[in-house]
DNA sequence: ATTGCTATCAACCGATTCGGTCAATAGCAG
DNA sequence: CTGCTATTGACCGAATCGGTTGATAGCAAT
């Protein structure tokens, strides 16, 4: 019997809290400083468990890898539609996505961006593997934002900079929910909410 | 002789070398995950001469960290001026102030962020009385935003989601900025300002 | 009660890395 | 050449690394 099938035959709940440990220990120190150890003690188990469940440290990252790939892929064909061409609809709905992926995982997304930077040679190959073939998807993701209909905007706006604040405005929101203990979601979504139909009040014509 | 006059001996640009790659190591792993080597290594120096300038790692952290705390506390005394109360020119100099920091030092907040999250018992103590003793600047801090004149608001508009906005919006324009590689100050600087400019428009009664 | 099975972990393994030291060297001024 | 200082590679014992394993504890079926 191989590990993965004793790691998905334990407890769901279980499952969760190691593989939120995992991706919160690689998503802040990187494969090279994150140890066995680590994710173990977080998850509340023992250091054996970690290479029972799953074999080695690097299946274990690679298995993250493809987990959350998945997770974000399907939040995004789920909730992204591309006929609404507006642009604040647009932002919304990428937003939208985003807070339900920190909602299911929050350790997803700054797990995944710490993929990208990854330096260390023994999964590099594989990591970069991965990327170039999601590259892809991510070239789709840009696609989020073109295509858009600007035309509603008020005159001496650029839209461009405007989508550039709120890029800004949501790394910034993103921030303050991850680095928060015990985040109240559905608060900071509000807010954010509040801004974007703020800023559309204030680009649109009236 | 004692270490750091050693270390304040040699030339100021190799000073800065090994000051940047301290606080950058120290700023993306903390504490405990920051090895002499993984530094002397970013500096170009050998791991010995770490421990020849600051005697150990410990002494070189708090170091830094009193380094930070100048640099910023000069920063802010020189640029803030309390008696200016309007909204957006507060932010700006706010903005102002970072981007110089920034400018200066890119490692210093991110090392900084890092210190306040420290859990390593060897320097939790230390950092702990540090951080207490700049609580009453850090309330200071607080006081850029307080007496702000909102007066020029249009009706149904509200400061402080505003407020929020910008906060978010420098942080997320801030980790741009430094997850760049050699990023373009000036570039990065003009693009804020515009946004600025553009949000003051649309908030304040023409 | 006993057996067999499985999930779990403390203890352990050799290898590596840790913080820190030191003797040796290289470079330079006199 | 001579001394002096800056710098380092090699080294230290201790800690930690990724990974293994023998023992144990709990439990289901007989």
């Amino acid at each position: 019997m191989e590990g993965l099938d004793h790691f998905h035959k334990i407890p769901v709940e279980k499952q969760n809290k190691i593989i939120d440990a995992a991706l919160n220990a690689f998503g802040s120190n990187g494969y090279k400083k994150t140890s066995a150890k680590d994710i173990a003690e977080a998850a509340g188990i023992s250091k054996a468990m970690i290479f029972h469940y799953f074999g080695n440290k690097k299946a274990l990252y690679l298995y993250l890898i493809q987990l959350c790939g998945e997770t974000v892929m399907t939040e995004v064909s789920e909730k992204l539609n591309r006929n609404n061409t507006d642009f604040f609809e647009r932002i919304r709905m990428a937003a939208e996505i985003k807070f339900d992926v920190l909602r299911k995982r929050p350790g997803v997304l700054p797990f995944l961006s710490s993929v990208m930077n990854e330096t260390a040679d023994e999964v590099k190959p594989e990591v970069h593997a991965i990327i170039a073939g999601k590259e892809a998807s991510a070239f789709r993701e840009k696609m989020v934002f073109e295509g858009m209909d600007t035309s509603k905007f008020k005159e001496g706006i650029d839209p461009k900079l405007i989508l550039k604040m709120l890029i800004w405005m949501s790394e910034g929101y993103f921030n303050d929910l991850t680095s928060d203990a015990d985040p109240d979601f559905d608060a900071f979504y509000t807010e954010f909410m509040d801004c974007l139909n703020l800023l559309k009040k204030a680009c649109y014509q009236s």
